[in-house]
DNA sequence: CGTCGATTCTTGCT
DNA sequence: AAGAATCGACG
Protein backbone atom coordinates (compact mmCIF):
# COMPACT_ATOMS: atom_id res chain seq x y z
CA UNK A 1 0.00 0.00 0.00
CA UNK A 2 1.84 2.94 -1.23
CA UNK A 3 1.98 5.76 1.35
CA UNK A 4 4.31 8.94 1.64
CA UNK A 5 7.54 7.27 1.57
CA UNK A 6 6.32 5.12 -1.54
CA UNK A 7 4.89 7.91 -3.70
CA UNK A 8 8.11 10.23 -3.54
CA UNK A 9 10.36 7.11 -3.89
CA UNK A 10 8.16 7.16 -7.39
CA UNK A 11 8.64 10.11 -7.91
CA UNK A 12 12.42 10.76 -7.47
CA UNK A 13 12.87 7.19 -9.93
CA UNK A 14 10.79 9.01 -12.59
CA UNK A 15 12.99 11.61 -12.18
CA UNK A 16 16.22 9.81 -12.48
CA UNK A 17 15.15 7.48 -14.94
CA UNK A 18 13.67 9.93 -17.24
CA UNK A 19 16.18 12.32 -17.18
CA UNK A 20 17.28 13.30 -20.81
CA UNK A 21 14.50 10.90 -22.25
CA UNK A 22 12.49 12.72 -24.64
CA UNK A 23 9.11 11.11 -25.11
CA UNK A 24 6.90 11.21 -28.08
CA UNK A 25 3.82 9.63 -29.71
CA UNK A 26 0.17 8.75 -28.35
CA UNK A 27 0.03 8.28 -24.45
CA UNK A 28 -1.79 4.79 -24.17
CA UNK A 29 -4.61 3.81 -21.75
CA UNK A 30 -5.05 0.57 -21.20
CA UNK A 31 -8.66 -0.59 -22.03
CA UNK A 32 -10.11 -1.98 -18.71
CA UNK A 33 -8.99 1.44 -16.69
CA UNK A 34 -11.87 4.12 -16.06
CA UNK A 35 -9.49 7.08 -15.63
CA UNK A 36 -9.45 9.19 -18.30
CA UNK A 37 -7.23 8.94 -21.82
CA UNK A 38 -5.06 11.50 -22.07
CA UNK A 39 -3.76 13.64 -24.79
CA UNK A 40 -0.94 15.76 -25.07
CA UNK A 41 -0.32 17.44 -28.47
CA UNK A 42 3.40 17.96 -28.35
CA UNK A 43 4.85 15.73 -30.62
CA UNK A 44 7.74 15.44 -28.63
CA UNK A 45 8.05 15.90 -24.85
CA UNK A 46 9.96 14.97 -21.08
CA UNK A 47 8.20 13.80 -17.97
CA UNK A 48 9.11 14.89 -14.77
CA UNK A 49 7.51 13.97 -11.28
CA UNK A 50 6.60 15.64 -7.50
CA UNK A 51 5.38 14.52 -4.72
CA UNK A 52 3.01 15.55 -1.85
CA UNK A 53 1.73 12.92 0.46
CA UNK A 54 0.24 10.20 -1.43
CA UNK A 55 -0.65 12.37 -4.88
CA UNK A 56 1.99 12.26 -7.50
CA UNK A 57 2.32 15.11 -10.38
CA UNK A 58 3.63 14.46 -13.54
CA UNK A 59 4.80 17.06 -15.37
CA UNK A 60 4.49 16.74 -19.28
CA UNK A 61 6.58 19.46 -21.20
CA UNK A 62 7.32 19.49 -24.63
CA UNK A 63 10.69 18.99 -26.08
CA UNK A 64 12.34 19.10 -29.29
CA UNK A 65 13.58 15.59 -30.24
CA UNK A 66 16.61 15.93 -30.11
CA UNK A 67 16.51 17.49 -26.71
CA UNK A 68 16.93 21.01 -28.05
CA UNK A 69 14.50 23.44 -29.69
CA UNK A 70 12.76 22.79 -32.36
CA UNK A 71 12.08 25.29 -34.77
CA UNK A 72 8.64 25.85 -34.80
CA UNK A 73 8.68 25.64 -30.93
CA UNK A 74 11.72 27.87 -30.78
CA UNK A 75 10.09 30.33 -32.61
CA UNK A 76 7.06 30.52 -29.76
CA UNK A 77 9.46 30.05 -27.14
CA UNK A 78 10.96 33.08 -28.49
CA UNK A 79 7.83 34.59 -28.70
CA UNK A 80 6.18 35.04 -25.80
CA UNK A 81 8.55 33.82 -23.33
CA UNK A 82 8.10 30.14 -22.27
CA UNK A 83 5.20 29.00 -24.72
CA UNK A 84 6.41 25.57 -24.62
CA UNK A 85 3.25 23.36 -24.17
CA UNK A 86 2.63 22.00 -20.92
CA UNK A 87 0.45 19.18 -19.34
CA UNK A 88 0.29 17.86 -15.83
CA UNK A 89 -1.63 14.63 -14.45
CA UNK A 90 -2.24 14.10 -11.10
CA UNK A 91 -2.04 10.45 -9.81
CA UNK A 92 -3.11 8.71 -6.83
CA UNK A 93 -1.57 5.05 -6.00
CA UNK A 94 -4.87 3.77 -4.67
CA UNK A 95 -4.01 0.65 -3.02
CA UNK A 96 -1.45 -0.72 -5.39
CA UNK A 97 -0.04 1.83 -7.65
CA UNK A 98 3.53 1.98 -8.96
CA UNK A 99 5.90 3.45 -11.87
CA UNK A 100 8.21 1.45 -13.49
CA UNK A 101 10.43 1.74 -16.51
CA UNK A 102 10.67 -1.61 -18.74
CA UNK A 103 10.98 -2.17 -22.25
CA UNK A 104 8.18 -2.02 -24.65
CA UNK A 105 8.43 -5.80 -24.94
CA UNK A 106 7.79 -6.32 -21.90
CA UNK A 107 4.62 -3.93 -20.93
CA UNK A 108 3.78 -5.21 -17.28
CA UNK A 109 0.53 -7.00 -16.97
CA UNK A 110 -1.49 -4.32 -14.81
CA UNK A 111 -0.11 -1.26 -17.07
CA UNK A 112 -2.78 1.07 -17.24
CA UNK A 113 -1.44 3.91 -18.26
CA UNK A 114 2.34 4.32 -20.78
CA UNK A 115 4.35 7.07 -22.08
CA UNK A 116 6.93 6.01 -25.10
CA UNK A 117 10.16 7.26 -25.27
CA UNK A 118 11.34 8.49 -28.59
CA UNK A 119 15.42 8.93 -28.52
CA UNK A 120 15.59 5.27 -25.93
CA UNK A 121 13.75 3.12 -28.71
CA UNK A 122 11.77 0.33 -26.52
CA UNK A 123 11.59 2.33 -23.31
CA UNK A 124 8.52 2.90 -21.57
CA UNK A 125 7.08 4.38 -18.71
CA UNK A 126 4.46 2.74 -17.27
CA UNK A 127 1.67 3.54 -14.43
CA UNK A 128 0.95 -0.15 -13.01
CA UNK A 129 -2.12 -0.68 -11.00
CA UNK A 130 -2.73 -4.55 -10.36
CA UNK A 131 -5.80 -3.43 -8.30
CA UNK A 132 -6.87 -0.67 -10.11
CA UNK A 133 -7.90 1.25 -7.27
CA UNK A 134 -5.48 4.83 -8.21
CA UNK A 135 -6.56 7.52 -10.08
CA UNK A 136 -5.07 9.94 -12.28
CA UNK A 137 -6.64 13.31 -14.05
CA UNK A 138 -5.37 16.10 -15.70
CA UNK A 139 -5.07 19.25 -13.64
CA UNK A 140 -1.98 21.78 -12.51
CA UNK A 141 -2.65 21.23 -8.83
CA UNK A 142 -2.73 19.14 -5.86
CA UNK A 143 -5.78 17.72 -4.70
CA UNK A 144 -7.16 20.95 -2.62
CA UNK A 145 -8.90 18.79 0.11
CA UNK A 146 -5.03 17.34 1.26
CA UNK A 147 -2.98 18.39 3.11
CA UNK A 148 0.74 19.29 3.56
CA UNK A 149 3.65 16.79 2.73
CA UNK A 150 4.35 15.97 6.28
CA UNK A 151 8.40 14.98 5.05
CA UNK A 152 8.80 17.92 3.06
CA UNK A 153 6.56 20.43 3.75
CA UNK A 154 6.84 20.10 7.70
CA UNK A 155 6.18 23.83 8.78
CA UNK A 156 2.93 24.17 6.91
CA UNK A 157 2.00 20.65 7.72
CA UNK A 158 2.09 21.43 11.52
CA UNK A 159 0.60 24.91 11.50
CA UNK A 160 -2.13 23.31 9.40
CA UNK A 161 -2.86 21.23 12.21
CA UNK A 162 -2.47 23.35 15.23
CA UNK A 163 -4.61 25.94 13.43
CA UNK A 164 -7.32 23.45 13.34
CA UNK A 165 -7.16 21.72 16.50
CA UNK A 166 -10.73 23.01 17.41
CA UNK A 167 -12.54 20.87 14.61
CA UNK A 168 -14.21 18.24 15.64
CA UNK A 169 -11.94 15.37 13.89
CA UNK A 170 -9.43 15.77 16.84
CA UNK A 171 -12.20 14.96 19.12
CA UNK A 172 -11.52 11.11 17.47
CA UNK A 173 -9.05 8.78 18.35
CA UNK A 174 -5.57 9.78 16.80
CA UNK A 175 -5.19 6.27 15.00
CA UNK A 176 -8.39 7.25 13.48
CA UNK A 177 -6.83 11.15 12.67
CA UNK A 178 -3.58 9.77 11.27
CA UNK A 179 -5.27 8.50 8.20
CA UNK A 180 -7.39 11.93 7.20
CA UNK A 181 -5.75 13.08 4.62
CA UNK A 182 -6.68 16.84 5.33
CA UNK A 183 -4.20 17.02 7.70
CA UNK A 184 -1.96 13.65 7.24
CA UNK A 185 -1.36 13.45 3.20
CA UNK A 186 1.01 10.63 2.97
CA UNK A 187 0.03 8.83 6.44
CA UNK A 188 -1.53 5.49 5.44
CA UNK A 189 -1.92 1.86 7.77
CA UNK A 190 1.42 1.21 8.07
CA UNK A 191 2.44 4.50 8.92
CA UNK A 192 0.33 5.18 11.56
CA UNK A 193 0.96 2.28 13.27
CA UNK A 194 4.58 2.75 13.51
CA UNK A 195 4.45 6.44 13.89
CA UNK A 196 2.03 5.60 17.68
CA UNK A 197 3.98 2.88 18.69
CA UNK A 198 7.41 4.84 18.53
CA UNK A 199 5.53 7.26 19.86
CA UNK A 200 4.36 5.16 22.90
CA UNK A 201 0.78 6.44 22.67
CA UNK A 202 -1.99 4.02 22.76
CA UNK A 203 -4.05 4.33 19.17
CA UNK A 204 -7.75 5.63 21.06
CA UNK A 205 -6.53 8.49 22.81
CA UNK A 206 -8.09 11.60 21.70
CA UNK A 207 -6.20 13.32 19.18
CA UNK A 208 -6.10 17.10 20.48
CA UNK A 209 -4.96 15.14 23.52
CA UNK A 210 -2.13 14.24 21.65
CA UNK A 211 -1.67 17.54 20.34
CA UNK A 212 -2.43 20.00 22.66
CA UNK A 213 -1.41 19.52 26.20
CA UNK A 214 -3.05 22.19 27.70
CA UNK A 215 -6.14 19.78 27.22
CA UNK A 216 -4.55 16.76 28.59
CA UNK A 217 -3.22 17.38 31.29
CA UNK A 218 -6.50 18.97 32.41
CA UNK A 219 -8.00 15.64 32.31
CA UNK A 220 -5.59 14.17 34.69
CA UNK A 221 -5.89 16.21 36.95
CA UNK A 222 -9.95 16.44 37.31
CA UNK A 223 -12.75 15.28 35.83
CA UNK A 224 -13.81 19.34 35.84
CA UNK A 225 -12.86 20.33 33.16
CA UNK A 226 -12.39 23.63 34.53
CA UNK A 227 -8.83 25.38 35.20
CA UNK A 228 -6.38 25.64 33.24
CA UNK A 229 -2.95 23.59 34.09
CA UNK A 230 0.34 24.86 34.91
CA UNK A 231 2.15 22.55 35.09
CA UNK A 232 2.75 21.63 31.23
CA UNK A 233 5.64 20.32 30.82
CA UNK A 234 5.85 16.52 31.80
CA UNK A 235 5.30 14.62 29.03
CA UNK A 236 7.41 14.85 26.36
CA UNK A 237 4.87 16.29 24.02
CA UNK A 238 3.85 18.62 26.17
CA UNK A 239 4.98 21.46 23.67
CA UNK A 240 2.75 24.84 24.07
CA UNK A 241 0.96 24.98 20.76
CA UNK A 242 2.06 28.49 19.83
CA UNK A 243 5.81 28.13 20.68
CA UNK A 244 6.88 24.37 19.24
CA UNK A 245 4.02 22.19 18.14
CA UNK A 246 6.74 20.56 15.71
CA UNK A 247 8.54 19.37 18.62
CA UNK A 248 5.06 17.35 19.23
CA UNK A 249 6.39 13.68 19.09
CA UNK A 250 4.16 12.10 16.53
CA UNK A 251 4.12 15.24 14.11
CA UNK A 252 8.00 14.74 14.16
CA UNK A 253 7.67 10.99 13.94
CA UNK A 254 5.14 11.73 10.32
CA UNK A 255 8.24 13.36 9.13
CA UNK A 256 11.18 11.59 10.37
CA UNK A 257 9.83 7.93 9.91
CA UNK A 258 8.62 9.03 5.87
CA UNK A 259 12.47 10.23 5.82
CA UNK A 260 14.16 7.33 7.01
CA UNK A 261 11.83 4.87 5.02
CA UNK A 262 13.11 6.67 1.66
CA UNK A 263 16.55 6.70 2.67
CA UNK A 264 16.18 3.15 3.37
CA UNK A 265 14.85 2.33 0.03
CA UNK A 266 16.52 4.58 -2.10
CA UNK A 267 19.63 2.36 -2.63
CA UNK A 268 18.02 -0.31 -3.75
CA UNK A 269 14.91 1.17 -5.64
CA UNK A 270 15.23 0.22 -9.21
CA UNK A 271 11.14 0.67 -10.17
CA UNK A 272 10.24 -1.92 -7.72
CA UNK A 273 11.16 -3.61 -4.62
CA UNK A 274 13.05 -6.32 -4.83
CA UNK A 275 13.54 -9.14 -2.56
CA UNK A 276 16.32 -7.15 -0.45
CA UNK A 277 14.03 -3.80 -0.17
CA UNK A 278 11.41 -6.01 0.84
CA UNK A 279 13.15 -7.59 3.46
CA UNK A 280 14.90 -4.27 4.42
CA UNK A 281 11.38 -2.79 5.31
CA UNK A 282 9.98 -6.24 6.72
CA UNK A 283 12.49 -5.54 9.51
CA UNK A 284 12.49 -1.81 9.46
CA UNK A 285 8.23 -2.31 10.85
CA UNK A 286 8.24 -2.56 14.53
CA UNK A 287 4.22 -2.63 14.98
CA UNK A 288 2.74 -3.58 11.80
CA UNK A 289 1.69 -6.86 10.91
CA UNK A 290 3.85 -7.81 13.94
CA UNK A 291 3.07 -11.05 15.71
CA UNK A 292 3.59 -10.24 19.11
CA UNK A 293 1.24 -7.05 18.06
CA UNK A 294 -2.31 -6.80 18.81
CA UNK A 295 -5.01 -5.25 15.89
CA UNK A 296 -8.33 -4.26 16.03
CA UNK A 297 -11.27 -2.49 13.20
CA UNK A 298 -11.32 0.91 14.05
CA UNK A 299 -14.40 2.94 13.95
CA UNK A 300 -13.79 3.57 10.21
CA UNK A 301 -13.22 -0.46 9.20
CA UNK A 302 -9.01 0.25 8.63
CA UNK A 303 -7.08 -2.43 11.01
CA UNK A 304 -4.75 -0.42 13.66
CA UNK A 305 -1.67 -2.78 14.62
CA UNK A 306 -0.48 -1.85 18.22
CA UNK A 307 1.20 -2.51 21.42
CA UNK A 308 -0.69 -3.51 24.31
CA UNK A 309 0.90 -2.17 27.12
CA UNK A 310 -0.60 -3.49 30.98
CA UNK A 311 -1.58 -0.93 33.07
CA UNK A 312 0.77 -2.28 35.75
CA UNK A 313 4.02 -2.19 34.13
CA UNK A 314 6.24 0.27 35.09
CA UNK A 315 5.26 3.33 33.00
CA UNK A 316 8.80 4.71 32.38
CA UNK A 317 9.91 1.80 31.13
CA UNK A 318 7.34 2.22 27.96
CA UNK A 319 8.61 6.30 28.45
CA UNK A 320 12.06 5.81 27.74
CA UNK A 321 11.45 3.48 24.59
CA UNK A 322 13.14 0.59 26.09
CA UNK A 323 10.01 -2.33 25.33
CA UNK A 324 12.96 -5.11 24.84
CA UNK A 325 10.79 -8.06 25.88
CA UNK A 326 8.05 -7.01 23.75
CA UNK A 327 6.33 -10.85 23.60
CA UNK A 328 6.62 -9.98 27.74
CA UNK A 329 4.86 -6.54 27.38
CA UNK A 330 1.67 -8.05 25.22
CA UNK A 331 -0.57 -8.68 28.27
CA UNK A 332 -3.97 -10.02 26.96
CA UNK A 333 -5.75 -7.00 28.97
CA UNK A 334 -8.35 -6.76 26.10
CA UNK A 335 -11.70 -7.14 26.89
CA UNK A 336 -12.46 -11.31 26.21
CA UNK A 337 -15.00 -10.38 23.72
CA UNK A 338 -13.07 -8.22 21.77
CA UNK A 339 -10.48 -10.77 20.89
CA UNK A 340 -13.08 -12.79 18.62
CA UNK A 341 -15.74 -11.64 16.68
CA UNK A 342 -15.98 -11.62 12.56
CA UNK A 343 -16.65 -8.62 10.47
CA UNK A 344 -20.66 -8.64 10.83
CA UNK A 345 -20.72 -6.09 8.36
CA UNK A 346 -19.56 -7.20 5.57
CA UNK A 347 -20.37 -5.96 1.89
CA UNK A 348 -22.15 -9.01 1.17
CA UNK A 349 -24.26 -9.67 4.19
CA UNK A 350 -27.50 -8.78 2.03
CA UNK A 351 -28.33 -6.13 3.55
CA UNK A 352 -27.28 -3.73 0.87
CA UNK A 353 -29.00 -0.54 0.71
CA UNK A 354 -31.14 -1.79 3.20
CA UNK A 355 -32.48 0.53 6.48
CA UNK A 356 -30.43 -0.03 9.61
CA UNK A 357 -33.49 -1.36 11.44
CA UNK A 358 -33.17 -4.33 8.94
CA UNK A 359 -29.70 -5.65 10.62
CA UNK A 360 -29.58 -4.21 14.11
CA UNK A 361 -31.66 -6.43 15.62
CA UNK A 362 -29.52 -9.70 14.34
CA UNK A 363 -26.43 -8.34 15.89
CA UNK A 364 -25.40 -9.31 19.20
CA UNK A 365 -24.16 -6.70 21.11
CA UNK A 366 -20.31 -6.56 21.92
CA UNK A 367 -18.37 -4.24 23.93
CA UNK A 368 -17.66 -1.48 22.18
CA UNK A 369 -14.77 1.10 22.64
CA UNK A 370 -15.25 5.06 22.38
CA UNK A 371 -12.20 7.28 22.51
CA UNK A 372 -9.72 6.76 25.48
CA UNK A 373 -12.46 3.55 26.82
CA UNK A 374 -10.84 3.18 30.00
CA UNK A 375 -11.17 -0.72 29.92
CA UNK A 376 -8.95 -0.46 26.99
CA UNK A 377 -6.46 2.60 27.22
CA UNK A 378 -3.62 1.66 29.48
CA UNK A 379 -3.73 4.98 31.04
CA UNK A 380 -7.14 5.78 32.73
CA UNK A 381 -5.46 8.58 33.46
CA UNK A 382 -6.34 10.74 29.91
CA UNK A 383 -10.34 8.67 30.49
CA UNK A 384 -13.00 10.94 30.98
CA UNK A 385 -13.30 12.64 27.38
CA UNK A 386 -15.68 15.36 28.22
CA UNK A 387 -16.33 16.59 24.70
CA UNK A 388 -16.21 13.48 23.17
CA UNK A 389 -19.17 12.81 20.43
CA UNK A 390 -21.18 9.32 21.80
CA UNK A 391 -20.78 9.02 18.15
CA UNK A 392 -17.80 6.92 17.95
CA UNK A 393 -19.25 3.96 18.99
CA UNK A 394 -18.30 1.40 16.64
CA UNK A 395 -17.92 -2.30 17.37
CA UNK A 396 -13.93 -3.18 17.12
CA UNK A 397 -12.72 -6.55 16.27
CA UNK A 398 -10.08 -8.09 16.33
CA UNK A 399 -8.25 -9.49 13.14
CA UNK A 400 -7.06 -12.53 12.89
CA UNK A 401 -2.86 -12.13 13.77
CA UNK A 402 -1.51 -12.70 10.54
CA UNK A 403 1.53 -12.02 9.23
CA UNK A 404 1.65 -11.05 5.68
CA UNK A 405 4.25 -9.35 3.91
CA UNK A 406 5.03 -5.99 3.94
CA UNK A 407 5.18 -5.01 0.69
CA UNK A 408 3.31 -2.29 -0.93
C1' DC B 1 -25.09 21.60 7.06
C1' DG B 2 -22.11 18.47 9.56
C1' DT B 3 -21.45 13.87 10.91
C1' DC B 4 -21.76 8.98 10.50
C1' DG B 5 -22.16 4.59 8.55
C1' DA B 6 -22.54 1.79 4.56
C1' DT B 7 -21.20 0.88 0.05
C1' DT B 8 -18.42 0.74 -4.01
C1' DC B 9 -14.40 -0.10 -6.77
C1' DT B 10 -10.81 -4.43 -7.75
C1' DT B 11 -7.75 -8.34 -7.62
C1' DG B 12 -4.06 -10.98 -5.66
C1' DC B 13 -2.81 -13.52 -2.01
C1' DT B 14 -3.67 -16.67 2.14
C1' DA C 1 -6.90 -6.29 2.74
C1' DA C 2 -5.96 -1.72 0.94
C1' DG C 3 -7.38 4.29 -0.14
C1' DA C 4 -10.80 7.25 -1.15
C1' DA C 5 -15.07 8.81 -3.18
C1' DT C 6 -19.95 8.77 -2.76
C1' DC C 7 -24.55 8.29 -0.96
C1' DG C 8 -28.33 8.19 2.28
C1' DA C 9 -29.86 8.87 6.98
C1' DC C 10 -30.08 11.65 10.82
C1' DG C 11 -30.36 15.62 13.97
Amino acid sequence: MPEGPEVRLASDYINHICCNVIFSGQIVKSDVSKNPSITFAAPFYTITGQSRGKELLLTLKEADANNGNSEEMNHRVKKECDSRLEMRILFGFGMSGSFSVTDSDNIPKHSHLRFYAHNKSSMVLNFVDPRRFGTWRVTNNWSPNRGPDAAFEYELFCNNIASHLNASLFNKPICEVLLDQKYFNGIGNYLRAEILYRAGIPPFTMARNVFDPSTSQSKNKSKKNNSKPKQETKMSNAVKIEGGIENNKVLSLCRDLQLELIGLRAESWHGSFDEEATARFGSWLQCYCKPEMKNLVDNIGRTIWFLVVCPLIDKKSRMTGSRKKKSDDVKEDLPKNQAKGKRGTDKKSGTKGKKKEDITPIKKPRKRIKVEDPDFQESSKNSEPKGISKGSTRVLRSRKNSSKKGNT
